[in-house]
DNA sequence: ATGGTAGTCTCACTA
């Protein structure tokens, strides 16, 4: 089963990369973030007519997060229990006995802001709640735009991209390593060691030609899931077409359980 | 430290 990730800013811009990516890789899952769509303008029947079912959760301008799924999604959840928010980040649902969490992270626009306030307690709140749906569902991925470079191997510069940086900074890190403190793995490094391989390059200064990127996009898969986990890697392809998104998808591939 | 580009019921904001 092969899952992947794809924060593709405005699925109304983007549904015709969406659509022949999802020709050309044939995923069984994808965990879409940024639709910024309203649901009712949601690409529900076009997304069936090409074989995928679809949750979604959207809003206007801003974040909106979809499943999309060649099999059917179960036990949908959008949003964090009991943690109140207006911005639509979150959607679960399970697929072929996989629990699939899609998240779109806060990004924090600076250390220190009140927007970085938020995505810290964003992530305390995540956090407890994956705590609490592992228990339930041993079989878990979480995957999506986490907005935070694991580690060094994952930025151009690491004196740039520092402790005190955001994406980077020694809090964001920390909220990231408790949530795979709770029996979750970064699925790339299952597969792959090297650094300088990234998922998200910035539209200015040329980020994507001269490969300055980070690595924010991630499929983390639980301990149960580990075994099966048989390949993984970050598409680029996708970043190379006209107007494209800034992120290329994530992915992980599940052998058969 | 700044600025660069892209998307959105824009002349500002988010990323």
């Amino acid at each position: 089963m092969k899952i992947a990730s794809w924060n593709v800013n405005s699925l109304n811009v983007r549904l015709p990369h969406l659509e022949q990516w999802l020709a050309d890789f044939a995923p069984d899952v994808v965990g879409i973030q940024e639709t910024k769509l309203e649901d009712h303008k949601f690409p529900d029947t076009r997304l069936l007519e090409l074989g995928y079912r679809n949750v979604f959760a959207g809003q206007k301008t801003y974040n909106g997060v979809a499943l999309l799924s060649r099999h059917p999604i179960e036990d949908v959840q959008i949003g964090i229990p009991g943690f109140e928010d207006e911005q639509k980040r979150v959607i679960a649902g399970t697929v072929n006995g996989v629990r699939i969490i899609n998240l779109y992270v806060v990004n924090g626009q600076d250390v220190g802001t009140d927007k970085y306030e938020y995505k810290l307690r964003w992530l305390a709140a995540v956090h407890d709640w994956i705590a609490d749906e592992l228990h339930k569902h041993p079989q878990l991925v979480v995957l999506g735009d986490f907005n935070i470079a694991p580690d060094e191997r994952d930025v151009p510069d690491p004196m740039v991209w520092n402790e005190n940086h955001i994406l980077t900074s020694t809090a964001e890190r920390a909220g990231l390593r408790k949530i795979l403190e709770l029996g979750l793995h970064d699925g790339f490094r299952l597969h792959n060691d090297e650094g300088g391989i990234f998922s998200w390059w910035d539209y200015r200064a040329a980020g994507f030609r001269r490969n300055l990127g980070l690595r924010i996009d991630l499929t983390l898969v639980s301990d149960a899931l580990k075994p099966r986990a048989q390949a993984s890697g970050i598409d680029r392809e996708p970043r190379t077409w006209d107007r494209p998104s800034d992120h290329a998808p994530a992915w992980v591939q599940l052998a058969q359980g």
